[in-house]
RNA sequence: GCCGGGAUGGCGGAAUUGGUAGACGCGCCAGACUCAAAAUCUGGUAGUGGUGACACUGUGAGAGUUCGAUUCUCUCUUCCGGUACCA
């Protein structure tokens, strides 16, 4: 049969993009509420911090959100996606000082720009409930939370280490520390001690940790990760009295009481309090605590420099052998871990080994393998064994051993059974600008003072000269002078704005009710939430969603929610690499999705993210691959086009639907329900929408090889066309959109159902079986379904192509895969 | 340093529970159409040997378990993410 391709409509995706887009937009398509009897379905991509244009890895973010959101819909979901902007934090103010403009001016610029991309790429978001975090209606209610966490005591103030800029006079983020200097003045940067606000995340470190059990919708690699962060252990908090002032106490924590024997020092942190009095009276002491107060606080730097240690002249007493151990100050000791100070075992820990053998100091082994009694001297042995030179402990098993000394101590009050926990409480200050206002008033006779709730929200200034030297708000005295609300004296507010982390700990559940001014969530957060899938990279995997698993249990001790926990499921996309490396504006291997959308249309540029590799991994960025997502679609076109066209010849072929006579239709019909059968897996449960694209592409292939004759032939293209349209729908819903209505369908795609399986297609008469031999492939052999073992045997047996492998051999065994591979093994 | 993850043709990737390694796409090669080119269509494409059927080798490196290992275990190399003030 033969079409004059040339009157066929092109595949134009500007126009039918404009034109799809259009009827969403009229009948709102993506707007929901509450009312619906259908299950309810809240997906969420984690949103966006607005930083000027969209990235790859945006387009990659979104489109899988929204992908799943459109098939759930399909499934007859009750489906809520929503958008908004995490629009409070540094960049804004780099660009501040960079160009002169206000952070909100900046801010606000920028998501007009992103939110007109969004909307290009066809998103399916309910735009009723876009909210930004810099919007005080939005964090009045941050600030309330805080003022509830104060109130129960989960607020606090303490003395926190942070990088001092001593040119530009600033606290500088860890990312602006650059080979241990400020990266504006190049100055060394200086540790400062300074007061900040705390939250209790550590009061919920054993339900933040359990609750991890129930997630069985995370990676397990995500869960794992928290749970080491978490770090809980079980052990021993051990006092170690000074030799010369009894009285005063260093205690460390160890889970390996079992080799308290062997402690040859102890290590302080150089901002331990005994440190400070040990270098009072000792300058080269005093040089080096000044000498380590010159790097970032950044782990990553800490972990990786030098190990230093200076001798303190102060000695203490091991509670359990009596011994006089040396104090050192050591470089790697932290004083936000613990206590801020460790006991040193270097036979049986890599790192004290190492700092052991640098400065000389002793390393007594008191553990040995339980299988030998050798014991290998040019390396730490940190596994558990046999307890020597231990006193009364020695010939103990190690789990024995740090039974009973830590019994031993207990008794004698000079250890204790104790939980750590490697999870510190959660600094939420920040000497920034552009961020939530911390509503506290500083009281020169009441001290700290909560705003008011009446008061809320306390607003930020916007219109303010940013200069990057210091906060603004220490300078705009409408801001800072205000009445104690207790005393009614002047006071001064807060200078110091949240943790950004502190927005995006919440936003979620405020999609919710975004219109409450009320309370901080209604009702309606409790039908939404928790999300059903949530979206984001990987980078993420810690902080934010434990900050956010965090606030989202503390929302449900406040009543606002009633779950335990945020997200039931969890998919962590990988980064988007250009030539094998991140793309970044400083290496120049951008790609800007726009001008692609303008060029290709926003199908292509969706089906190409979505094929070049699985969510989880990384992406590698290929124009030619975007050059063959476009191909497939104008394939896909013309399949649909064409088909439509031959209407005319092929009467009456509804009558034939949803049915297979002729071997070739069999065959067709069978790959058309297989396809749908891994089509639904692939997208709905594995969420490898790669190999859902390479599916439907191998079915539009047999599609193009099989010819039309007659109206059953037509009816059963017309099936394959439709269901090949429905299942590419929620990858690139606009092109669906148009070729749905061509091929005579009356309702909109978006309101049709996800096909099912006929599971008759999926019936065969025969399988193909692989045929090995030890192990090795040999050949392919057809036969009937209806087939017991024995004939098998019999027909391998006698198979031709096989005499040459187990002619005089003897078959030793048989082995069955069914349906599948049939594996001799034979004698050599 | 520590915690987590990855490595498969020329390239992106597939192989879902230990069972045909390389689906699908890109690129390349050949052919068709064209005055020509582009676009499109058809066929081929891991390596080595062979006209061919086929044989051997092959999933970062090395060992192990198994009838059978890309998949499980151990050791190592290397790259990526996080490391608490980038978001």
């Amino acid at each position: 049969m033969s079409y004059n391709i040339a009157n066929l409509p092109p595949y134009e995706p500007q126009t039918i993009e404009a034109e799809a887009q259009a009827y969403w937009n009229e009948n709102r398509s993506f707007e929901v509420d509450e009312s619906s009897d259908r299950p309810k379905f809240y997906c969420l991509s984690m949103f966006p911090y607005p930083s000027g244009s969209l990235h790859v890895g945006h387009v990659r973010n979104y489109t899988i959100g929204d992908v799943i959101s459109r098939y759930q819909r399909m499934l007859g979901k009750n489906v809520l996606q929503p958008i908004g902007w995490d629009a409070f934090g540094l960049p804004a103010e780099n660009a501040a000082i960079a160009h002169q403009i206000p952070p909100a001016v900046w801010t606000d610029k920028n998501i007009a720009q992103m939110k007109q991309q969004l909307t290009s790429l066809g998103l399916g978001y309910d735009w009723s409930r876009e909210l930004r975090t810099c919007d005080p209606d939005y964090y009045r209610w941050e600030q309330w939370l805080f003022l509830q966490l104060y109130k129960k005591g989960l607020a606090y103030r303490k003395e926190a280490i942070v990088n001092w800029d001593p040119i530009d006079q600033t606290v500088l983020a860890n990312e602006q520390v650059v080979n241990g200097c400020g990266w504006r003045s190049g100055a060394p940067v200086e540790r400062r001690a300074i007061t900040q606000w705390f939250l209790k995340i550590t009061a919920y470190a054993d339900e933040l940790l359990n609750d991890l059990d129930k997630l069985s919708g995370w990676p397990d690699q995500v869960r794992t990760m928290q749970r080491n962060w978490i770090g809980r252990s079980e052990g021993v908090s051990v006092l170690f009295a000074l030799q010369d002032n009894p009285g005063e106490k260093i205690e460390v924590f160890t889970s390996r009481a079992d080799t308290l024997f062997g402690v040859t020092y102890l290590a302080i942190a150089p901002e331990h309090p005994l440190a400070k009095q040990a270098a009072s009276n000792n300058p080269a002491l005093q040089a080096f605590i000044e000498e380590t107060q010159h790097s970032s606080v950044s782990e990553a730097v800490r972990a990786t420099t030098e190990k230093k240690g200076m001798a303190t002249g102060l000695y203490a007493i091991n509670p359990l052998s009596g011994r006089s151990v040396p104090v050192w100050v050591a470089n790697y000791v932290l004083m936000s871990y613990g206590t801020g100070a460790v006991m040193a075992v270097p036979a049986h820990d890599t790192r004290d080994f190492e700092f052991a053998t640098q400065y000389h100091l002793p390393i007594d082994w008191v553990i040995q393998p339980e299988a030998t009694d050798t014991i290998t001297t040019n390396t730490a042995f940190t596994e558990k064994g046999i307890l020597v030179n231990s006193g009364d402990f020695s010939g103990l098993t190690s789990d024995n051993a740090i039974a009973q000394i830590t019994e031993a101590l207990d008794s004698t009050a000079q250890g204790k059974r104790c939980l750590q926990y490697r999870l510190r409480d959660w600094g939420i200050s920040r000497q920034r600008y552009w961020g939530t206002p911390i509503p506290m008033i500083h009281c020169k006779d009441c001290g700290m003072v909560p705003v008011p709730e009446a008061d809320l929200p306390v607003i930020l200034p916007e219109a303010v000269d940013f200069q990057g030297i210091q906060s603004p708000l220490k300078q705009d005295l409408t801001f800072l002078q205000v009445t104690c609300p207790n005393c009614q004296q002047p006071a001064q507010r807060e200078t110091d704005t949240f943790d950004t982390f502190m927005e995006s700990s919440w936003y979620y559940a405020r999609f919710a009710s975004p219109d409450s001014h009320t309370r901080m969530l209604d009702d309606r957060a409790d039908y939404w939430t928790p999300v059903d899938q949530y979206i984001g990279g990987i980078e993420h995997a810690v902080l934010h969603l434990l900050y956010a698993r965090f606030l989202h249990k503390v929302l449900r001790d406040e009543n606002l929610v009633s779950s335990d926990e945020p997200f039931t499921a969890l998919l962590t996309q990988g980064m988007v690499l250009k030539d094998g490396s991140k793309m970044s504006k400083s290496k120049g291997n951008t790609v800007n999705p726009q001008a692609l959308i303008n060029q290709y249309g926003a199908d292509t540029v969706r089906l190409f993210v979505m094929f070049a590799a699985p969510p989880e991994q990384s992406l590698e960025w290929s124009d030619a691959g975007v050059e063959g997502a476009y191909r497939f679609l104008k394939r896909v076109w013309q399949a649909v086009t064409t088909h439509v066209a031959s209407l005319a010849h092929y009467p009456n072929w509804q009558t034939f639907l949803h049915q297979a006579h002729t071997e070739k239709q069999k065959a067709l019909r069978y790959q058309l329900h297989h396809t749908i059968q891994k089509v639904t897996q692939d997208i709905g449960e594995r969420k490898t929408f790669n190999t859902a694209i390479a599916t439907i592409m191998e079915l539009l292939n047999h599609w193009y090889k099989f010819t039309t004759e007659t109206p059953q032939d037509y009816a059963l293209s017309q099936e394959v066309l439709s269901a090949v349209v429905l299942m590419l729908s929620p990858i690139v819903p606009h092109i669906t959109h148009a070729l749905w209505l061509q091929l005579g369908h009356t309702n909109a795609i978006i309101d049709t159902p996800w096909p099912s399986v006929d599971s008759e297609a999926l019936k065969q008469d025969a399988l193909q079986w692989v045929i090995q031999i030890n192990g090795k492939y040999r050949g392919r052999m057809t036969l009937p379904a209806q087939i017991t073992e024995d004939e098998i045997k019999q027909a391998v047996l006698q198979e031709a192509s096989l005499q040459q492998h187990i002619r005089n051999k003897t078959i030793r065994q048989w082995i069955f895969v069914p349906n599948k591979l049939i594996n001799l093994v034979i004698t050599p």
